[in-house]
DNA sequence: TCTCCTTTGTAACTCTTGTTACTGCAAAGC
DNA sequence: GCTTTGCAGTAACAAGAGTTACAAAGGAGA
């Protein structure tokens, strides 16, 4: 874990708060894919992503589903911390995107910390804040973008936290995370392909120039 | 201000910090429908909401607004604490709802009492956490609702702020709000009048049963 | 009362997005 | 090889929302 601490968080945190975050932390793996938090779960540890990336979803009662934002090594979920505060349940789903490395922290340590560490103070309102521009992004491509905007705006985010130019997805796995329809979603990525800015095979997207 | 600030928040914080707010901060009376912060203001200290109501507007590029949400008595612009401990401009346009008194505090004092008092720290993470909240509840009705299910969440808070089941507004201004044009609204209002659930006069809306 | 301006009502049309239905293709498994 | 399954392409249509244009009604002030 001090490997991985260290780069994740070394230049932000001081010595001392490095070494408590390794001594209560523990260190928990999630391959791609799997499930992190689920919407209406307690909240019983925080989250420090230090490697690999995780999408964070909004889901409405008819089980439809949204993507709101994607997290990197660096970040920490600011709805788990403030579920965590306010000992309330989560009103988010977690996805690992990629594989994904955490160090969890438990409830009791982010009190103390707060009222310790000014790094870590600063830390948990760099995340709010974050988190806060995140949002008003997505509400931002909502309220104002077209489909084919969202759609190229999804993409770029897509290959940019995933680090590969090449998206590994289907068209329905997009339609789902931006909540539309299979067709609407194939429709634009065909328009897109002859403006030439992606190139389409068989499970995969290429970014050309978006 | 003494009255005032007991009357908001006199259950939320200890008298050592009741005293320091009323020593530090400066009371600030702004009339309905005055502009609070304007998108890209640097922010140089925090309100604290004593009376009224204020809305917090989104803007797109091309000057089209959307409404986020309102603030009410004992509530803090969560996006303003987040632009103020960041040090950026602010991402968001604050209007007065109705006439409103905010007392102001100077960014300096935030830092310091963060560290030195567990009732600030709980106030300013339950501010984050319901303006998360309600970012969400953003989130949720334009992703997901249709906009006759749109504008009656509308007319449910915006009687709920007032406090007043008739909402005095034209349709052009509940239009920009929710970034539509002022038709669409007209022809949803008639909708809901003809469904007996408002019932529509010149410049208001009573609510009878949404 | 008359006039002007703002607000509201409505029709007709366009555009974007969502839906249904069907086809062809590719990969995996037999 | 053949079959099955999942994925992608496309047409045709439906529905919701945005646009344009114009008429009518209400209210304020002369």
């Amino acid at each position: 874990m001090h490997k991985e601490l260290q780069e994740a968080y070394g230049f932000l945190f001081e010595d001392e708060l490095l070494a408590e975050i390794e001594e209560s932390g523990t260190m928990k793996f999630i391959p791609a894919g799997e499930k992190i938090i689920e919407i209406g779960d307690y909240v019983t540890s925080m989250p420090l992503l230090v490697k690999g990336a995780i999408k964070i979803l909004r889901e409405d009662n008819d089980g439809d589903e949204l993507l709101l934002y994607f997290l990197e090594r660096g970040d920490t979920c600011a709805m788990t911390l403030s579920c965590c505060m306010g000992q309330t349940r989560s009103e988010i789903r977690a996805i690992a995107e990629r594989d994904t490395s955490l160090i969890m922290i438990p409830i009791s340590k982010m009190e103390e910390w707060t009222a310790k560490y000014k790094s870590w103070r600063n830390f948990v309102f760099e995340s709010y804040h974050s988190r806060l521009s995140e949002m008003l992004d997505a509400i931002d491509a909502l309220a104002f973008m077209n489909m084919d905007e969202r759609l190229m705006r999804y993409l770029r985010e897509k290959a940019k936290i995933n680090k590969d130019e090449v998206i590994h997805s289907t068209h329905q796995k997009i339609a789902y995370d931006m909540h539309t329809s299979r067709v609407v979603i194939s429709r634009l990525l065909k328009k897109l392909e002859i403006e030439k800015k992606i190139s389409l095979q068989r499970n995969q997207i290429k970014v050309i120039d978006l």
